[in-house]
DNA sequence: CTCCTGATTT
DNA sequence: AAATCAGGAG
């Protein structure tokens, strides 16, 4: 276990994330719309999927079930078959019927913008709520996944339990983000699914390369060019 | 803690 | 074959 960064390596390394993601952040489909509904349905989606696999259902599934009302009326079967390809389908489809049917009924099929209302929903856990709030409300929420966790902990070589490791989520809320959350943390996701690889980073195109400390120990020659 | 559940990556 | 993927519920 490493010493905590520095407030001023913090906020480098944001504005590297930030300015990265700007020019090379990947334009998913449900990143261009602010609507609280579209950003709920593209979460639960995601959750335990690639965002490449939700990419090919999510257009086709938002054009079928346009309005939570709409959702909230679909069989369970149904709405199954449509997110089949991305696995969990009958716990996925269960969730988001019933989510649906719960907006419809108790917040008249609009969507809650609170993290307590949010979390109420079924298969609505702290992650989603959160990445609700951030990209649908532009509400700054801590923000940890599976992605954050592995970016921290070659940047840092800090280690964690997992994503729910508390620590992670204070060290995580602890970047001072102004109104930059949603670069920000589509910017850890992204950098995690383009260039942090697991297996063969890519550290020479990597905005983070000079501050992370996996990359000077296991790439000391590196040269910056 | 386990289970959910399948495509994709390693 | 095993781990992972924009995790959550019981």
């Amino acid at each position: 276990m490493n010493l905590l960064p520095t407030e001023s390596t913090k906020s480098m390394i944001q504005e590297s994330i930030i300015r990265w993601f700007d020019a090379n952040g990947r334009d998913l489909p449900w990143r261009t719309t602010s609507d609280p509904y579209e950003v709920l349905i593209a979460e639960m989606l995601l959750r335990r999927t690639t965002a490449t696999a939700v990419a090919r259902i999510y257009s086709a599934f938002i054009r079928r079930f346009e309005r939570p009302e709409r959702l909230a009326r679909a069989r369970v079967r149904t709405i199954a078959s449509m997110v089949g390809t991305l696995g969990l389908q009958n716990l996925r489809a269960r969730h988001l019927q019933q989510t649906a049917a719960h907006i419809v009924k108790e917040f008249k099929g609009s969507i809650p913008d609170t993290m307590e209302g949010l979390v109420n929903l079924p298969g609505v856990g702290v992650y989603v709520a959160s990445a609700v709030l951030n990209f649908a409300f532009c509400r700054p929420s801590p923000l940890v996944d599976g992605n954050t966790i592995h970016l921290l902990s070659r940047l840092f070589e800090l280690e964690f339990a997992g994503p729910a490791d508390r620590n992670a989520w204070d060290f995580i809320a602890s970047f001072e983000l102004g109104g930059q959350n949603k670069a920000f943390y589509w910017g850890i996701i992204d950098l995690v699914a383009m260039v942090c690889l697991r297996r063969v980073p890519r550290c020479e195109i990597c905005p983070l390369h000079e501050p992370c400390i996996w990359r000077h120990k296991n790439k000391p020659a590196f040269k910056t060019g």
